[in-house]
RNA sequence: GGAGAGGUGGCUGAGCGGUUGAAAGCGCCGGUCUUGAAAACCGGUGUGGGCCUUGUGUCCACCGUGAGUUCAAAUCUCACCCUCUCCGCCA
């Protein structure tokens, strides 16, 4: 979330953010209901004050044995008055406390402004295949190899769920490992392996709730919800924590099923392996100074792009304009890959600066050395990389003129030995 | 799921309803001593918020969370959450 004092002193600044972002939010009523709930805040204090200063009356009293019933009824005069106002303070607060958490982040002055189509490739890297046949769509190739079963899936769950089968699975598990092979031997990241079920708190310091509740899978007996990424468990190791300067930065890594309700994207790529509710992914969460979180975007995203250039995949980065760019990032780039074989970019990797706006949502603190003072991290994160559609990149890059997909070199020791699937 | 114990500052841990924002210790910061370091000793050290005259300013809140009793709650009552121990169940 923002400070809401930096909100009330740049309001402008707030509602330039808002109307960047396409965002509906009505500023304004958030605004005066700032002023009002801090106007019965100052009413409520002074008479806690008047209240602290009876008590302290009454303390002399009893000491010096005098009677006490004049002080008790003015006491209780004044508690009247302040249970009156704290009833109307109470409501106000928790209507200005969700309000708050319903604005997004401001985005960084350097990004594209409006909307996604003003996205701006900032790189592209590797060629395009060529093939002296016609490339067949991921869901061919691998219905033909029998190495995913979209009709077993969705009997078994429903639609937009996937079936990895023998070769299939095992791809799926060499990426995995390694990517996590490489951020955590070459990129120095730790591994960690979290929890899928997060409570509410969790979701609420990342910035999925409560705005986007209705996209979220939620056991609603216990409270639980299945986790969208694994940023939300592994940036919730540090919620509520004060972090030691000298221990930032701090690299996470984690590899997780990720679940998508994606509640009104109905008839938007529902095909293939392109859109599910459920996917693996290789997630890269890391915990800075605000002064270098800039610089460790730029890192992160090179990070990323490592797993495709060593898997020898074609992809293209993209700067976020502000109309595109996600609730609670200041900056982001996606990481797209090319599908020969259904013509088509897709996205793997979004790696997003989220300043201190989860920081402060969380309370992600470190104390500065230099100063003294509490001061809230910097955290980011981003995609190294998603598994599904990167198999499907994968499917049509290497897909051969029989049928066959040869393995690329580096997944190759992951499974044992294999150099082609056929 | 059953029984019991407990949640207090960065950590450990005291705390008869009224000089308790909170003892003590550890840690941290500064100083003395030392060639330097350690030890010892001395001093300091919570967070969040409101207000304006932005100041070594002032006021308020905070002892798991929420409600209640009271003139007054860390301390009493209730509910909830969480942790630990034992038992049960279980991959």
């Amino acid at each position: 979330m923002l400070d809401p004092k930096f909100i009330r002193e740049n309001p402008d600044i707030v509602r330039q953010a808002l109307k960047d972002r396409n965002d509906k939010f009505d500023l304004d009523a958030y605004l005066s209901l700032d002023e009002e709930r801090r106007r019965l805040m100052r009413q409520i204090e002074e008479l806690f004050a008047l209240q602290n200063k009876i008590d302290a009356e009454m303390k002399i009293i009893i000491k010096e044995r005098k009677d006490p019933a004049s002080k008790i009824a003015e006491g209780r005069e004044i508690k009247k008055q302040i249970s009156e106002l704290d009833k109307t303070f109470n409501e106000l607060e928790v209507r200005f406390k969700d309000q708050l958490l319903r604005i997004p982040n401001v985005p960084h002055t350097s990004i594209p402004k409006g909307h996604p189509s003003n996205n701006k490739i900032i790189k592209e890297w590797g060629n395009k295949r060529k093939f002296d046949f016609k490339p067949l769509e991921h869901i061919a190739i691998a219905e033909n190899l029998d190495i995913i079963d979209f009709k077993r899936a969705t009997k078994i769950s429903g639609s937009n769920f996937i079936l990895f089968k023998g070769a299939g699975a095992r791809l799926e598990r060499a990426l995995i490992g390694f990517m996590l092979d490489l951020h955590t031997q070459k990129h120095g990241f730790k591994e960690i392996s979290p929890a899928l079920l997060v409570n509410r708190d969790s979701m609420r310091a990342t910035g999925q709730l409560p705005k986007l509740e209705e996209d979220m899978y939620r056991l609603k007996d216990d409270d639980f919800f299945l986790i969208p990424t694994a940023e939300v468990p592994v940036t919730n190791i540090h919620r509520d924590e004060v972090l030691h300067e000298e221990d930032l930065p701090i690299y996470y890594t984690a590899y997780t099923a990720c679940f998508r309700r994606e509640a009104g994207s109905y008839g938007k790529d529902t095909k293939g392996l392109t859109r599910v509710h459920q996917f693996d992914k290789v997630e890269l969460v890391k915990f800075v100074k605000p002064q270098d979180s800039y610089n460790e975007l730029e890192k992160l995203l090179v990070n990323a792009c490592t797993v495709l250039e060593l898997l020898d995949i074609p992809y293209r980065i993209l700067e976020l304009a502000t109309g595109d760019i996600s609730f609670a990032a200041a900056k982001c780039y996606d990481i797209e890959i090319y599908a020969p074989g259904i013509e088509k970019w897709l996205e793997v990797s979004s790696c997003s600066n989220f300043e201190d706006f989860q920081a402060r949502r969380a309370s992600i603190r470190y104390k500065e050395k230099e100063t003294g003072k509490l001061k809230f991290v910097h955290t980011l994160n981003g995609s190294g990389v998603a598994l599904a559609r990167l198999v499907v990149a994968i499917l049509e890059n290497y897909q051969q003129a029989d049928g066959a997909i040869t393995i690329p070199e580096v997944l190759r020791p992951y499974m044992g030995g294999t150099e082609k699937i056929s």
